[in-house]
Formats: C-alpha cells, structure tokens, sequence
DNA sequence: GGGGACATGTAACGGGTTACATGATTCG
DNA sequence: CGAATCATGTAACCCGTTACATGTCCCC
C-alpha cells in the first residue's frame, strides 16, 4: 500500500528514473520498504498513467531512461496519504512461527538459526550506528527536516537492538 | 510462505475446522501471522490436495463444519521447513515511510499519529505482560515446550515496548 | 562491429485483501 | 416457517517475486 507514496517520496527529494529509484531505495527507504526494480517500473508506469507524475518523453524506445518528476496532483496525492490515520500493522515473521512449530514438534533444534538471526541484526545494528555517528552528529538535529530523518534511522536501531537482546535471551541458557 | 506452516502448527496441537483456525489464529500465532478466512480455506484446500492434511469426508455440501488432522507428510513438511536456514525479513511498515514524506513535504503534522501509535503500542505491552503473568509465573518454563512458547510471548513483548519507547521519543521534544 | 553493462519492460505465479454468495443450524 | 448466525466457498483485484526479453550506450 505504501509503494507509490515511497516512490513519490523519493521523487520529490530528487527526481530521476526508474533504476536511480531502485539503487537508492537499496540506501535509504528501503531499509523499511524493499522493493525490486519490476516493483518500481509498475508502480511508477501506474503513477504516470494517474497523472501523479510525468515521465520525460522519449525519442529512443526501450533502452532509454525515463526521467521522473512528481506533478502537483502527486504531491497532494503524497500529502493526504501521509497525514491520514492509519492503524499500526502488525509484525509477520515467520521465525515466531517456526518457534511455535518447534514448540509443538519437540525435535528441531533452532539454536542455529537464533545464532544466525543474531549476527545479521547485530551487523544491522552496526551498520546502522554508523550512520548515525556520520549523518547526525551530538547535539544536532532540532530542524524538522533532520530531526524526523533522524528519527527513522532512531527506529531502525531501537529494533535491532530489540531483535539482539531477544535473541541474546533466547540463547542465553537451555538448548532450544 | 508461512501460513501453510502456521496452520500445520495449529492443527498439531489441536485437530480442528477452518472457522476454528480462524478463531485461534485471532489469539496466539495470529500476533504474528495474521490470515482472514479465506486465505485459511484456500490453504486447507491446497494442503489437501498435496496430501499433508485430511479432511473428515462431508455428508452435506458447503455449510458443514469440515474437521482436518495431520498426515505425516505434513508433520515432515513442517520439520523440514523449522529447521531449514531463512533470512529475516526486513521490517516493512509504512510509518517510516510517512515520517520520509513528512520530511519532505515539510507541513505534515504526524504527531497525532505518533500518539495514536504509542496509545496501540501501550494497549498491546500491557495486554502482552497480562498473558505473560497470568501464563508464566514466575520461574517456571524451564522445559522445552514452555520455554519456546515464552520465548515467542518475549519477542512481542520486545517490540511493542521498543515501539513504546520510541514513540515517546519521537513526541518527548519540538513539533513534528 | 561486437561484447558487456545498463535501463526498461513482459510474463507468469502466488499470497493477501475485500466483497459477496450459498448451504447448514438454531431459535423464536 | 422465517430470521439470524455460522461455516464454507467463489471471484476479482492488487502487490510481491522470479525469470526472462529487448533495446541503448559505451568502449575496446
């Protein structure tokens, strides 16, 4: 549901082609909405086709990039979208359900899936403190602008972080 | 990927029908994967036709409760399936995305939303510690099946006050 | 001019969501 | 009987995923 709003986002910081999308997703708000590149090129064919934004013409056919901008119907599209109420999803992760299947089987040994779960969130984690310590140094940070970027990448490591004690408890004693 | 396996689960605890797998789903691994009716029936159909469950055979047509069991290929899919190596899954929720857009865009006012979201959070901590209390006390659960069952409620129980404490960070200083 | 990297696009499939339809059961 | 409720099921649509295809550009 939230594709073309991210997809807009993107555009309007700084408008580009289908493929640019698709590298800086990989960079930035991917880290909470992946997407491959067919994903992108649909939405964004759909977009053009709802008068959300306009794609620069072009003379060569297929192999030449599209350049994207968002038109002012996007950016209100973008903003009734952005301060509408919205009920928080819940979490779906299959490694909660493959602790109950377990719980139920009796014989599956998790400990070394907990142990690879652990190591991808704590480089995660890492990764993302150094971005932090890049990006929004000490006391910085009251603007609007910096402050609410600055509080996605917040959200990023209060999760990972969560992630690694849970883990950490979940191996802490007993074998799973 | 996972809802075939989160039915396998249930059904091996406790043999049921759809609608009752829809009613238990509501209450314990729905926190984590949630499904509707209808994606329940049609799984339950496809796991029939592969042979991994069985349905009681039907007198009358559609309106009668059909009661299904595990076959033991099923209980095999689900071994293998527990035990095998899978990446977590990056988070997705489209918060974050709205918080980019409002970065943006510049008059958005979130906090609202940010209100909203740490009221749900609350809801579900508090409701999340009352299971725990009332199904583990104390320092019980040191056996497998308890132990793993406990280890899912920490999990949820992880992340809500994660969400929790980032909320209140979120609105503790200036204007979103 | 031919090979490789790059940008866009097509096709097919499965899961998730929503709306609606139909057969059984219960109870007034 | 007739209304309400419950259990199952059908249909249509969109999103996410994977595999593959086609066109352009660049550089040797």
């Amino acid at each position: 549901m939230s594709l073309p709003h991210a997809l807009l986002t993107s555009l309007l910081e700084q408008p580009g082609s289908g493929a640019e999308l698709a590298r800086r997703f990989d960079k930035s708000i991917g880290y909470f909405w992946a997407a491959t590149h067919q994903q992108i090129y649909r939405e964004l064919a759909k977009m053009e086709r709802r008068g959300l934004i306009a794609g620069a013409e072009r003379d060569g056919g297929r192999g030449r990039a599209r350049h994207y901008t968002v038109l002012a119907a996007g950016r209100r599209e973008l903003v009734d979208w952005a301060g509408a109420a919205a009920e928080p999803r819940p979490p779906r992760d299959d490694f909660m359900v493959r602790l109950r299947a377990a719980a139920v089987l009796g014989d599956v040994d998790l400990r070394p899936e907990a142990v690879r779960h652990r190591d991808v969130h704590r480089r995660r984690l890492e990764n993302y403190l150094d971005i932090e310590a890049r990006d929004f140094p000490a006391g910085a940070g009251r603007e609007g602008q910096l402050r609410l970027q600055h509080a996605v990448l917040r959200a990023g490591i209060a999760f990972e972080r969560a992630w690694l004690e849970w883990c950490d408890e979940l191996l802490g004693d007993g074998s799973a």
